[in-house]
DNA sequence: TCTGGTGAGATTGAATACAATCGCAGAATA
DNA sequence: TATTCTGCGATTGTATTCAATCTCACCAGA
């Protein structure tokens, strides 16, 4: 029996983390911004203690960087990491890709689904056919979150929270870059995501893997493309970096 | 690296975050142990507000789990993720060895190198001869830790930040894998250490890079080897909490 | 004996209250 | 005028308190 599912009200911590996560993700919330915990938990209507416990959270994660007394503000990317970035995340997806292929066979060899696994595997068909309908509509705004739901679903799928968690933060992050050059991408990229998921339902790790590990590179090759040649690419962080003294002279 | 200022105090709640994922990653608390805000606050003498904090950020980090109004569990590694845990961390060290040596090579270049570059540089070399004098000496129970600081000294050096960030997560579960097994590694691993900082300051990216590579696939397969034979390898999570008392018992 | 409901105690989620610290404007001084 | 000092407001760090929810032993009924 599934004994609960109240999620709805019981997440005020894990809402304004989500929320605030997603509003760093997408832009609206620029590096270098400051934020405070009362701004916060105005906001959302919250006291400052679950502003607090996100803060943490996404201090964790790498996408807030805070300093005792001193607040908190959004992380900065610096333009040298993002070719890594895309370089890691190549890895862990495919690694993820090969995996869901695995746990598909799986599946499906079995009598009985896994019940998470089934809801997860459902999630990434509504996720597919919502994608679709943005790109048929040229809604293309709305991409850049569905490709954040899409990957995180096929790590759920996987079954490997070690590797959902790294993925969280990185394909974060990777999205965060384009969070300036949303209508640039995404049609071509999404088109992409029926194969892999085609794949991993026929428990082909091998291609599951491949056509990720591709799916990957031309999302980054599509980055460098585009802000390869102005030497100084402005991604979201490239805004200001304090040259010298950042850590710790007042008094 | 602390923010350096006034860290002693001025970090309760940082200070529970940084001694609980140390217990976490040697060892001190299994997988699967449930963890009581309470008594945690006990244990390091403060309110339950600070000890919540560091349960979210270990929460984000992939060392616990948590439900709401559940409680808090250390979280366990399932076996499948180590292979994939090691290729993972191979790329993310990898390309920080790189990072760091191409960063090495602008500070020798630079008039005056940076501060916080330098006291990184300075902290390594202290702990390479700490680690030395464990190995002479035979403490290898002091090398876990050390190799942990080791790379993520490394990483602190590399100055990506995000890579650190990842780093810190998956070197941390990699180091959990071994906690059980300490005796096992360390002598011929931690030499490996002082050629890949030679590398390192000789601004050489691609030795670092493929040392580095070395040293993270030479500890893969020394996992590997120590427990592929048996089909259930037993990390920590698999020890099962009762039987065997824990973790004290390497020497 | 087994199944399922029930209540008390334990534990977490969140709000409020207060202390500690920082940043900054403006006064005092050379 | 430039510089240092000082006090106040703003903001963060933590403790305390109360409400909401879960866990688990216990018990009624089949």
């Amino acid at each position: 029996m599934r004994p609960l599912r109240r999620e709805q009200d019981a997440a005020a911590s894990q809402r304004v983390l989500d929320a605030l996560r997603r509003d760093i993700i997408l832009g609206a919330l620029t590096p270098g911004t400051r934020v405070t915990e009362a701004a916060l938990a105005a906001k959302y209507g919250v006291s400052r203690v679950p502003v607090r416990e996100a803060l943490r959270a996404l201090e964790a994660e790498g996408f807030v960087e805070s300093r005792p007394y001193a607040g908190s503000t959004i992380a900065e990317i610096p333009l040298d990491d993002a070719a890594d970035l895309f370089a890691v995340r190549g890895v862990i997806e495919s690694t993820i890709a090969r995996r869901a292929a695995g746990r598909a066979a799986e599946q499906f060899a079995a009598d009985a689904p896994n019940d998470r696994w089934f809801s997860a595997r459902r999630a990434l068909t509504d996720i597919l056919d919502d994608g679709d309908r943005a790109v048929a509509s040229d809604a293309l705004r709305e991409l850049p979150e569905l490709n954040i739901r899409f990957h995180l679903g096929v790590a759920e799928l996987s079954g490997s929270t070690s590797l959902t968690a790294l993925l969280r933060q990185i394909s974060g992050k990777i999205e965060w870059l384009y969070a300036v050059d949303v209508d640039n991408r995404g049609k071509q990229s999404w088109g992409e995501h029926r194969s892999i998921i085609a794949a991993i339902d026929a428990g082909n790790g091998t291609d599951a893997e491949r056509l990720m590990a591709g799916h990957v590179d031309s999302s980054r090759r599509g980055y460098l493309e585009r802000f390869a040649g102005s030497g100084t690419t402005p991604p979201p962080g490239s805004a200001r970096r304090s040259a010298g003294r950042d850590a710790g002279e007042r008094g």
